[in-house]
Formats: C-alpha cells, sequence, structure tokens
DNA sequence: ACCCTATGATTTACGACGCT
DNA sequence: GAGCGTCGTAAATCATAGGG
C-alpha cells in the first residue's frame, strides 16, 4: 500500500500554505548611496508628494514604484522601532 | 570611527540565539499548527510571554521558519516526526 | 584561529484590503 | 475607480553565533 509511510505527510503541507509567487521582482538591494539618498528624504518629510517622488527616482534610477514603496516599508519600520524600543 | 559608525548603524543586528526552551515552545507551535502555521495576533502575544522575547522576534522567527521548512522539507522532517509525536504522546495522556 | 552552517534580523516587493 | 495608505508576509540577504 502507499499508506506505508508515517500518518503527517499525507500531502505536501508546504503546497498549502500562501499563493506560489510566481512572477513577483526578485529583491535586489539598493546601493549606498540610494539608500543613504532616500533616508534623507525621509528625514525631510514621511510622506512624498508626486513630484518628489518622479524627482527621487529619477535622480536615484529606481522606478517611482519602488520609491513609493519604500517609503512605506521604511514607514512600517519606524511604526516598528517605536514599538520595539521607544526611545534610543 | 568606521567601527563605531558600523555598530551604531547595526546595534539592532546584535542577537542571541533564543534558549532552547523558547525554540522549544515556539517548534511545538509550528508542529502544531503545520497545516496553517500563521499564529494569530493573540497567539504571537502568548508566545512572545511564554519565551520570553518580542512579538516581532515570534514573527521572525515563524517567517525564517516557515520559508526554510519549505525550502527543504527534508531537513526537517526528523524534527518535524519528533514534534508530531510529542503531541500525539499529550493528547493520548 | 578558521571555516561553515544555523539562526535571528533586516531589506525589497506584493497582495489584500481600507479610505478618499 | 485610480491611487495612495497600512498590515502581514515571502523571499533574499545580511551579520553574527556557535560548533567542529
Amino acid at each position: 500500500g502507499s499508506e506505508d509511510k508515517e500518518g503527517p505527510d499525507q500531502n505536501d503541507p508546504s503546497a498549502n500554505w500562501l499563493h506560489a509567487r510566481s512572477s513577483r521582482k526578485k529583491r535586489c538591494p539598493y546601493t549606498k548611496y540610494q539608500t543613504l539618498e532616500l533616508e534623507k528624504e525621509f528625514l525631510f518629510n514621511m510622506y512624498l508628494t508626486r513630484d518628489r517622488r518622479h524627482e527621487v527616482a529619477r535622480l536615484l534610477n529606481l522606478t517611482e514604484r519602488q520609491v513609493k514603496i519604500w517609503f512605506q516599508n521604511r514607514r512600517m519600520k519606524m511604526k516598528k522601532m517605536n514599538k520595539d524600543q521607544p526611545k534610543e | 570611527v568606521m567601527i563605531l559608525r558600523s555598530r551604531f548603524l547595526d546595534a539592532r543586528r546584535k542577537r542571541r540565539n533564543f534558549s532552547k526552551q523558547a525554540t522549544e515552545v515556539l517548534n511545538e507551535y509550528f508542529y502544531s499548527h503545520l497545516s496553517n502555521p500563521y499564529p494569530s495576533e493573540e497567539a504571537k502575544e502568548e508566545l512572545a510571554k511564554q519565551c520570553g522575547i518580542t512579538v516581532s522576534q515570534v514573527s521572525n522567527w515563524f517567517g525564517n521558519k516557515r520559508i526554510r521548512y519549505k525550502k527543504n522539507i527534508g531537513k526537517f522532517q526528523e524534527e518535524a516526526n519528533l514534534y508530531a509525536m510529542k503531541t500525539a504522546l499529550g493528547a493520548t495522556q
């Protein structure tokens, strides 16, 4: 019989978890320069206007979408830092 | 100067491995919820309390565990069986 | 000391869903 | 109803801990 293995496997559990994200862009780490400039911009203000986003994207050779998402992630990071350690 | 700067920037990366006991608790939860190893916020808080770590650390642990388990199920088979047996024994008690 | 793997944390990139 | 917001996450990568 095909059931000679132990019970727990039965089916592939990992196949069950979440979407098998096929066509996603591979994560590509930003350069020191790009990150530094993004941080400076974030320090200036946490939310970008359309024009500012366009400008930053052009300056750093990133897409506007990447810049938008970077700011979203950066805000989440700030929130997490405040939650984990209110001071520093 | 470079040392000071890098330490400042990466201060949060300083870490110690979790205690054996904490890892035990996390693994027990993971393998007893293997079909859906996504603890709720409340469950994370409870686990964090039991393990003496933060909720963020619990989230990190599950994120790492899920991806590493999925990437190489074979490597974790022994561990999976161990914890499966444990919960089974606990249930029959 | 050196090398290597395990492990915890951080960084990109999205999907899901909300609000306006 | 396109567009940007948060939230939770996957996946890759980073940095170190820990062990032989």
